[in-house]
DNA sequence: TAGACAGGAA
DNA sequence: TGAAATCCTGTCTA
């Protein structure tokens, strides 16, 4: 092992490990050196980009303060490591080599624990059955010492186990929270043959072409796993084409898909882009939303159809698609935002080939593993800054600026409970002086203003005079600005929580973030996709968070930004004081 | 028969 | 932690 004091990482014995970010700069006698004002020098730690991006495939990113990140290993990040294939000796070999301290035994054992459990039990076809095989006896003891489990299976007269065809994604669901993921091998169903042909929209009679990491992310998917054909996630950034993937693995298992949205834009958006870029026919695809129910041989629909009951007590009214057709692969578009309720029927699904598309796979509910065991382990991803490095999404700066509470709001602030904290700090109306500020530094952008709260974006957009979008706004009205925006007569918007879902937002180059759900990574992440359209110019994108200073505000900005920070950006700290003491002078800061 | 809108669900 | 957005169905109007 290579112990050496200049390291970067600690790893602690509770399974946090601790990342320097910067170090001090140092004379040739070893002494700080300081700046003007007597503070010490610091510069970004040389192996710290490298101890980030190795850090990644098994550890998930909890704290970011400037100075120091937090990581924890769990048990699902393990797991997501084993199935790409990392061995439980590359990550100790990986987190004695980034180290300043000795790596605590402990660590070591538990992650080996874990890895090795990956796999340790499996479900194997027996004909038209399916047992459940341990690869030693003490898992099986331990794993038939849950009620649970025994309830779901059926042990024979020779000790074996057997799991009902319904029940393999029921149990898989049990054993994961008991700390089992099981390798499925129990393969898929073929489901109807359908050829599914890729085209060139532009060069007619040649194969469209994938992108690398398009066509590695589907063959990645459709040979992983321990049988042949998939199941599984990809995870790509906005804008990176993850519909595409998603025509690649469609090409490469060819039979009838069944694909699952977050909304009916998104099903448009898929119909076009398979009559586009396939050579399947307009009566090959077909479209099952509120406004039209065909069922063909691709089709797609939203999870709320699925999970739309007339009545809180009422049935699942069009589960039924799902069974009614005998599908080789279902494509869940969005897979972070998997309702509960859709669990149960993948559950079932266990038989059919099943790709989860995702730009955040973090989910802020906890359900990773449902995810995991239910749809399958992470098959492929790019970091973000990979991509950006390759010109296929634009390269952004992300800026945190920091605005003072405004000084009438400091009373009412101190004696808020912690949740009406949040909503004043976050609607501190110092930030409008701020975002005019941006405005003006930006002439000639197209910029996007997005906040949580209607009544915040209802005055902002009254002062600034700039059109705004919410939910409400009719469909008609939205195409109009969107239209707008997009040939420029419009160069600035303002959107509520519409822009977490509206893929049909026309591209800008900066965006302004006033608010924000608590402390939500995906959210962030989605809206940073917003601006990551490469520009024809090949220009850069700006993306600022507007937080209230020292309040629960700041506090949650921090935790929005985990997932990007470990995607490889960092947010420059700008403190906008000033701004506020040069427009009103009697306030100082 | 299409569009607009209200109401309920999660 | 709570606010906001979505979608589906059913009904009404033209």
């Amino acid at each position: 092992m290579s112990l050496h004091p200049g390291n970067p990482l600690i790893v602690q014995s509770d399974r946090t490990l601790m990342l320097h970010t910067v170090r001090a700069v140092v004379d040739d006698k070893g002494r700080p050196i300081k700046d003007d004002s007597g503070n010490p020098l610091t510069e970004e730690h040389p192996r710290y980009a490298e101890a980030r991006d190795a850090l990644a495939a098994f550890a998930e990113l909890e704290k970011s303060p400037d100075y120091l990140h937090t990581y924890r290993i769990t048990p699902v990040s393990i797991w997501n490591a084993a199935a790409l294939g990392l061995t439980a000796e590359e990550i100790r070999e990986r987190l004695e080599d980034l180290a300043c301290v000795p790596v605590p035994k402990n660590v070591l054992v538990d992650m080996t624990t874990w890895l090795e459990r990956y796999g340790c039990l499996r479900i194997e076809r027996r004909g038209e059955r399916f047992e459940l095989v341990a690869g030693d006896a003490d898992s099986l003891a331990e794993v038939l010492s849950h009620k649970v489990v025994r309830d779901l299976t059926e042990i024979d007269g020779e000790g074996r186990i057997w799991v009902g065809q319904l029940e393999r994604g029921t149990i898989k669901q049990a054993l994961i929270k008991i700390g089992f993921p099981v390798d499925d091998r129990g393969g898929y169903l073929d489901g109807d043959a359908l050829t599914i042909e890729l085209r060139d929209p532009t060069l007619r009679g040649d194969d469209f072409r994938l992108r690398p990491y398009q066509r590695m992310a589907a063959e990645a998917f459709h040979r992983g796993g321990s049988v042949m054909g998939g199941n599984g996630v990809v995870s790509l950034p906005c804008g990176a084409g993850k519909t595409i993937v998603g025509l690649g693995v469609m090409n490469l298992v060819g039979a009838k898909t069944l694909i699952l949205t977050a909304n009916t834009v998104a099903v448009r958006q898929w119909r076009d882009e398979i009559l586009d870029k396939t050579r399947l026919g307009e009566d090959e695809v077909g479209e099952y939303t509120g406004d039209q129910k065909s069922v063909r041989p691709v089709t797609i629909t939203t999870y709320q159809m699925l999970t739309w009951r007339r009545s809180r007590t009422g049935d699942f009214e069009h589960f039924k698609l799902f069974s009614g057709e005998n599908w080789g692969l279902v494509i869940y578009d969005e897979v972070h935002l998997l309702p509960a309720p859709i669990f149960r029927v993948t559950a079932e699904l266990q038989a059919r080939r099943r790709l989860g598309l995702t730009a955040t796979l973090v989910r802020e509910d906890g359900k990773e593993d449902e995810v995991f065991c239910l749809i399958g382990p992470k098959r492929y991803d790019v970091p973000w800054k990979v991509l950006e490095g390759q010109g296929f999404i634009a390269s952004a700066r992300c800026i945190e600026v920091r605005v003072p509470l405004d000084r009438p709001l400091k009373p009412s602030y101190q004696s808020a409970d912690a949740r009406r904290k949040f909503r004043i700090a976050s609607e501190n109306p110092g930030k409008t002086r701020v975002v005019e500020h941006l405005i003006k530094s930006h002439g000639g952008d197209r910029i996007l203003i997005i906040g949580q709260y209607l009544d915040q974006l209802t005055a902002l957009a009254r002062h600034l005079s700039v059109p705004l979008i919410t939910g409400k706004t009719p469909t008609a009205e939205r195409q109009k600005l969107y239209s707008a925006f997009r040939e420029n007569r419009e160069s600035i918007l303002i959107v509520s929580k519409v822009g977490n879902f509206a893929i049909d937002l026309p591209d800008a180059n900066v965006a302004i973030q006033i608010s924000g759900t608590f402390g939500s990574r995906q959210e962030e992440a989605q809206r940073l996709g917003r601006i990551l359209r490469p520009k024809s110019d090949g220009t850069g994108a700006s993306f600022y968070a507007v937080v209230t200073l020292g309040s629960r505000d700041q506090e949650f900005a921090q935790k929005r930004q985990l997932f990007l920070t470990e995607q490889g950006y960092s947010y420059e700290i700008v403190d906008a004081s000033h701004l506020l003491t040069q427009v009103e002078p009697g306030v100082s800061a």
